[in-house]
DNA sequence: GACCAACCTATTGTATACAATTATACATGG
DNA sequence: CCATGTATAATTGTATACAATAGGTTGGTC
């Protein structure tokens, strides 16, 4: 992984290249894309209004970001991400989302942590209707904005990097209303420490945070991952 | 990031793209381009001889590992590596190596481990001698074992990842016949912990390994840290 | 001399043509 | 019937031509 400097301001959205990397990016990351699934150069490029140059480049970069795998002469083809893939995901991101409040509780400055709050107080709201769509978006908010605070490059582009395997990933769990109101409780908790500059308390709740969320994934089966791993063929949902 | 599920098997190293690939990265990893140096396309293919386009999928490939920067229409920079950032990779560093260790110590198989301690033995002799060339290689290939054996392909991946750093920051900075000598010892107590099967201690000493590293780096003072720095400034001047 | 503008050049971005490789279909022989 | 070889199609790999953009140069005006 790789570490990613600057990734997102040197990624341009508005070159073809750039656009049909969003695309491609956006659509497997939104499952248009399965698993295993092979993109082609030509249809992608016709589809996009593009030659296949801007594609092939395209390609290159969704390799390294890990979405696809390129074998030379054959094709592209949208990775898969196993169960074990997710286990250690959520390990390593136990470790490095900690590390990420403890430094956050010493950089954030007063705007980041206003949002923080703002983004908590709404969370609650949202987790007790139910609003899905709007708890990830204000779950993702969350994490982001202690990714920024942590006045680390290096860590903010790594977890970032981290970012789509945990949207990948969302896609093939359960998450229910419960756990939306104990994720977002935890939200407190880390907000709560950092705000009290309590940094290895910060780093704790932040480390448990992420063995929680994976807990709970366990508990509800990873439903979709063994499918998945199958699924090379039968293309299902 | 990126996360980079097969990345080494992915990257051939026989078509055009691919052999562009390893030698720019070689040389911005041996030092043949500096930092903020500009690479540009038809240079790079006159040298080579091959046509832009294998040499901008390369390009595109090389700033996702994060060695060089394209700027849209503008052109492709060798990223630098500041004091900064090298203190954030060893924090990084030092929490990954140490869960590798730990993972490492239930899932290593005798063979590896065998290996584990030829390096280290054949490392008391070199750092006695004061074989920096050796000891360097044999300080990589010990590192890559253990990523090997964490029975982690998303760990060992990102561990590999920022080994380019290392190689580049290793560039920069003194490494004396007395750290090789410390270094080797602490290599010696992690096998030995994980000998015993002692994944606690092994992680433990792992983690310590990578703050002495960091440490000693800055004692000896980062010495072309700076330097670096102010080459950035006159180039974004 | 300082400033600005219109060109000019160098370099990157994209499209297309062609080469090389791989996959598929089909025929042939055992 | 299966294995194998060959021709054909599909797809990727590379080179080249052209378009678009950025930077610098020249020339003019104040």
């Amino acid at each position: 992984m790789s570490n990613y400097d600057l990734k997102q301001e040197v990624t341009d959205k508005y070159s073809l290249r750039g656009r049909v990397f969003h695309k491609l990016r956006e659509d497997i990351l939104n499952g248009r894309y399965k698993e295993h699934e092979e993109l082609k150069e030509v249809a992608i490029g016709e589809e996009l209004g593009v030659s296949r140059t801007p594609v092939r480049e395209a390609f290159r970069q969704l390799e390294l970001e890990g979405l696809i795998q390129i074998i030379p002469n054959k094709g592209a083809y949208v990775t898969g991400i196993t169960a074990k893939d997710v286990k250690d995901i959520y390990m390593i991101r136990s470790s490095l989302e900690g590390m990420c409040a403890r430094l956050a509780t010493e950089h954030i400055t007063p705007e980041q942590l206003e949002e923080l709050e703002e983004n908590v107080y709404l969370a609650s709201f949202h987790a007790s209707k139910g609003h899905m769509e709007q708890m990830t978006e204000l779950d993702n908010r969350f994490h982001h904005i202690l990714y920024e605070a942590c006045d680390s490059k290096m860590l903010e582009n790594l977890l970032q990097d981290f970012h789509q395997y945990v949207i990948r990933i969302r896609k093939k769990t359960l998450s229910t209303k419960e756990r939306g109101i104990a994720s977002n409780e935890e939200h407190r908790r880390i907000m709560e420490a950092i705000k009290a500059g309590d940094s290895g308390e910060a780093e704790r709740l932040a480390t448990c945070h992420m063995v929680n969320a994976y807990d709970n994934m366990v508990k509800n089966g990873l439903y979709d991952m063994f499918n998945g791993e199958e699924a090379a063929d039968k293309q299902t949902k």
